[in-house]
Formats: structure tokens, sequence, C-alpha cells
DNA sequence: ACCAATTTCAAACAACTGTTTTAAATGTAT
DNA sequence: ATACATTTAAAACAGTTGTTTGAAATTGGT
């Protein structure tokens, strides 16, 4: 029970911090302190700092990756021919509200940490990200031109992570654009709102041209 | 004359490894090393690390911020009631382009620092976007609002940086991505192809609903 | 209750961080 | 050439980083 506990703890502290401040500038010390652990306790459970980071998006992708793609599957074979755009983004529904399983930010935390792990990479979480991300990019892509066949393979890969951008980007840049919007006009915006102003845009966008 | 080659040297070499490796992951070693000055000089001449940040920033802002800003009134008093959103994003390419000036990947750098300036915000930064960056954004709006009237103020504030994010994103992410594209499709990725990707894919966003 | 394996803990590790100090070198006027 | 201010340079600063050590505490099996 202590070892399952102390090593839990430690991910659960990581991921919050890691999500808050990115992972270089979250020492081990911040963690333990957090998760009211010995600084040597990272080491014994996971080995060094770097495999602490993918424990941590290990969590997230062994949980959303299988159920994303099942999801997919089974819209797409429901759907066969007819399958649109608005399939594909419902596909995802599910699965990321499934994350909140987890805690209440799960959702949030889940793609603040792939969007850091993109622009954060030195080498180690880049070849993370290409081998629990082939099968998943591969289906991605086929969805989308199943729904939007006279779109080009090459078009569909940058246009979905045009949108993984302004999605990880408006997640990270939070806490300054929620300032920026306040001082702009004074009306707050919660992430419900965000979430309406997203969607129609991430729409329009796949569907240019 | 040495003062300022210092001086230049210090903000040449601290911009290439802050846009590559960001602001916190770069030492003062580092950027003293690749300058060829010693590590004292950067505090001699900037005072402190997070002023040597803003100095890197300030050079492109002061370069590009009233550039775009001309661009845009002019296109602006030119079209009257006729301004489109093809106006508005035709008065970012002058601008953009006349970074070059500087260096040929000026353009690219910039984006990556302002993509890193939101993302590693830690208070300073955060302050030094609101003001340097508030009678712009306003202006922004304004352009986008007379061509889509239709749009509310808040709705263009989130398009905006949604579009950024995908531009942010892109540039940040850009070794990664042009690895896992190169893994997908055997064909590789210019940067011409990428902006030649994003336009469309920008418009149509924010022509959505 | 015992032994052996697992886990925790305080302390120290070498390497690195931004910054400061002090002295030497350089430049610039008179 | 003298006197002054500006700029460089080597060295050390106190603080933090990830990691390791070795002994103490705890655990689980017999």
């Amino acid at each position: 029970m202590s070892q399952v506990s102390t090593k839990q703890k430690i991910l659960n502290a990581a991921e919050i911090l890691f999500a808050k401040h990115g992972f270089d500038n979250t020492s081990l010390r911040m963690i333990t302190t957090d998760a009211d652990v010995n600084v040597a306790a990272v080491n014994y459970h996971f080995g060094s700092k770097k495999e602490l980071i993918q424990a941590v998006l290990d969590r997230y992708f062994t949980l959303f990756v299988p159920k994303l793609m099942l999801s997919l599957k089974a819209s797409l074979a429901d759907k066969e021919d007819a399958f649109t755009l608005t399939d594909f983004y419902s596909a995802f529904i599910q699965p990321l509200l499934s994350l909140s399983g987890i805690h209440s930010k799960a959702t949030a935390t889940f793609m603040i940490l792939v969007g850091r792990g993109y622009s954060e990479t030195q080498g180690h979480l880049r070849r993370y990200f290409t081998t629990h991300y082939g099968e998943l990019l591969s289906l991605l892509l086929d969805s989308v031109l199943k729904a939007k066949p006279e779109l080009t393979r090459a078009t569909v890969f940058w246009r979905l992570h045009f949108a993984l951008g302004s999605v990880v980007f408006t997640m990270t840049s939070n806490t300054a654009l929620r300032e920026i919007a306040l001082a702009d006009f004074d009306k707050s915006t919660s992430i419900e709102d965000l979430i309406y102003e997203l969607v129609p845009y991430l729409a329009a966008g796949m569907n240019a041209e």
C-alpha cells in the first residue's frame, strides 16, 4: 500500500506542477514537497526525472488513446460512407470527458501536458510522442479523409496540428489570455465560453477551401 | 564601438538560443559562450537576465508593431467601408517580411519568441506583453470587426489568439512536427508549403459561423 | 517473533544557476 | 602624458539542480 501510495502521490503532485510551470521549471523538490514525500523517492520509484515525466504522460495516454481509437472506429463502422466532420469531432467528446474520472481538471491538464511535450521537447519526449502517437495519428488522418475526401493527406495532417495548436496555446496561455481578455472587455471568460468559441472555429478551419 | 558590439553580440546569441531552447532553459553561460563574451558582460550591459529577455523582445516589437499598425491604418483608410478580411491579413505581409532585414530566420524567430513569451510567462513577461501589446490588440480587434461586423468583440479576440496559437505551435514544434510528417508521408515539407497550408486555414477560421 | 526484502529518510554529491566583486585593460578627453 | 571614465576579465558568491549514499524504519512471509 505505502509503495503504490508514494508513487501515486508523486505522480499527482508532478502532474499539476508540470502543467502549471512546465517540465523543466518544476524541480523534484517542488514535487516531493507538494507530495509530502522524500526527495530520494522520485529516483527510487521512477529512476530519473525523465522517466517521471514519461510516467505522468503515460497515465493519460494509456487511458485516453485506446478510448479515442475505439470511439472513432465505432463511429466509422456505424456511419460507413456517411461519416462526417461532425462525427469526427463528436468522437472526441466521450474519451475526453472520461478523463475527468482522474480529477476534475484532468481534461485541461492533459491538453496542457501534450502542448508542453511538443514545445519543451528536448529529444526524449519527441521520441515518446512519435511512438505512442503513430497509429492514433494514422487513424485520425483516415477518419478526416473519410469525411473530406477532397483534401490531401498532408493538408489534413497540418490542419489537425493547427487545431491542436489553437487548443494547446489557449490552454497553456490560459492565465495570460484571460488577463488580457479581462482588461479589454470587462466580462470574464469561463472554460465553457472558450469551448463554445473554439468548436465552430476548428470546424471551419478543417472545412476550409 | 566595442560597447555596442558586445551588447549586440549578446542580443544576437541570446535571441537564437531563446528561440531554440526557451528562456529558462538558456543559461547566461550558453549565451556568453556563443557570443564570445565574458559572463559578467550580461549583467554589466543589461542588469539582469530578465532585462536581457525583454531587450531581445524589444528589438522585434519596436521594429514590428509600429509597422503593422501603420500598415493596418493605411489599409483601413484606403478601403474605408470596403475593408475585408483579405485586406486584414494582407496588412501583415509587409511588416513580417521587413523583419528579414535583421536576419534570414527573423520572422520565424519572432513568432517563436512571442509564443514562448506567452507560455513560459512568469509574471514579468506577462506584464510586458499587456503593456506593449495593448493598443495593437485594440487596432487588430477594430480592423477585424470592420471586415466582419456580425462578430462580437470577444469572439474576434479569441479567434485572433486561436490563430496565433496555430502559428506559434507550428513554429515552436517545427522540428518535431516535420519529423512526424516525414515519417508519415515521405515528402518533406518546406516553410513555404506550411504557409500555403496555413493561410486558407486561418482565413476559414476567422470566417466561421 | 523472526528474518529478509522493501521502502523511507537525512545528508551529502558534483554540477550548474544568476549575480557580484575586484582588478586589469581599454578608451577618451585635456 | 596625465587623469578620468568605460569596458572587460577571472574568480568567487550563495543558491538550486538532479542524483547517490548509507543507515534507519517499515513491511510481508514463514
